[in-house]
DNA sequence: TCTATTATGGCACATATGTGTCATAATAGA
DNA sequence: TCTATTATGACACATATGTGCCATAATAGA
């Protein structure tokens, strides 16, 4: 197995997670959550799976993405290092996912059973609060996404989605970017090219 | 004061917020609370205010909205009877709010100060899971209305709002449903008038 | 009731975005 | 390395949505 040498990596990757964690408590989840390594261009999950663990990203970038009724990829989120992927919803309440989840890169991941997480409710206090908080912060994130649709147009995405993930921007291609902002590669392609001007 | 014989209207009120609370906890919770009536057409609370409380509507309907660089108003949220009106990101952090919430109908509101809901997160331990489950409801379905920006178009959208809310529709009007729905009243004219068709 | 204000529907025209297609560039895998 | 596959940029044309305007309907307040 790998737990022994692999140690230091769980435990860094659990304090960006759990950063309220106890030692006692590290050590615990540590034994309870597994690693993977998946290539680039690897599935991770597949539309009407059930996804049993969180996600964390130690280290790659994960596309979660869906097929809309014409039969093309929207992509919901971008997923990279020191970050969560998970169809919330459906991870929440153990139904089979509407989305599919990729890597994009080599990507180095800790899988957080769904099992582990409602022990934790139960086991540790700060847990609920950790939790909260946790989906207090994805609330303002979602609520600043509704808000670039309802206040700016197809360039002005473009350009905040550049400002704020200037590292991401080398990293996903056009036609990824494109879905994910709403609108088709073709457009996203003429809003570059009227920028360069 | 109204708080006698109001008090079963703010119990009522606190059943549906707070459905894990014992009668105990309850009576504290009645006496740091208070309630407030306001006409149609009142605002609340002025974009760079700080949102003291949390609106809890028992009856009546609110408006939530901001006003963009071309100075017109976008509604981000209409918040119905039994469901909370607030700025989360600017509650939560006690910032200045970014938006307006205003009153469409004769309202009669319960008021959750800030104070009240870190009193609670210390003092009751059940109050992190409902506050968890709560963000995490919310979660959900902010992240279908950016879904909803992804794979419909504007007549879709505006579907999906009848078929879900048939009870608002004739509360709300078509200049503020359309900027609900990201687009311009005429547009949503054109489209209303393509559907009866 | 009357009047002023606001909401709505409608239209012509402008702009933004989508569709279908192609050639070339970049990339992955044998 | 070579070849097949996929990504990108480009364009003409189609459709969706925005803009500015007007007339009328609905509503609020005196």
């Amino acid at each position: 197995m790998y737990k022994e040498n692999l140690m230091p990596v769980y435990y860094n990757a659990l304090k960006n997670a759990f950063p309220d964690f106890s030692k006692d408590e590290m050590s615990f989840i540590i034994t309870k959550i597994n690693i993977s390594t998946l290539n680039t261009k690897k599935m991770y999950l597949m539309a009407g799976e059930i996804q049993q663990n969180l996600i964390f990203v130690y280290q790659g970038l994960l596309r979660i993405f869906s097929i809309n009724d014409k039969g093309e990829e929207i992509t919901i989120a971008f997923a990279r290092e020191n970050s969560l992927a998970a169809d919330y919803d459906s991870f929440i309440k153990q139904n089979p996912s509407k989305y599919y989840i990729e890597t994009l890169e080599d990507s180095l991941l800790i899988n957080i059973p769904f099992s582990l997480i409602q022990e934790c409710y139960s086991k540790y206090k700060n847990f609920e609060k950790t939790s909260r908080l946790n989906a207090e912060a994805h609330l303002s994130k979602r609520q600043r996404r509704i808000e670039s649709f309802l206040f700016n147009n197809a360039e002005q995405r473009y350009l905040n989605f550049v400002s704020e993930n200037k590292d991401l921007l080398h990293r996903i291609s056009i036609t990824h970017l494109a879905s994910f902002l709403g609108i088709k590669r073709q457009t996203l392609t003429r809003i570059r090219k009227a920028l360069n001007l």
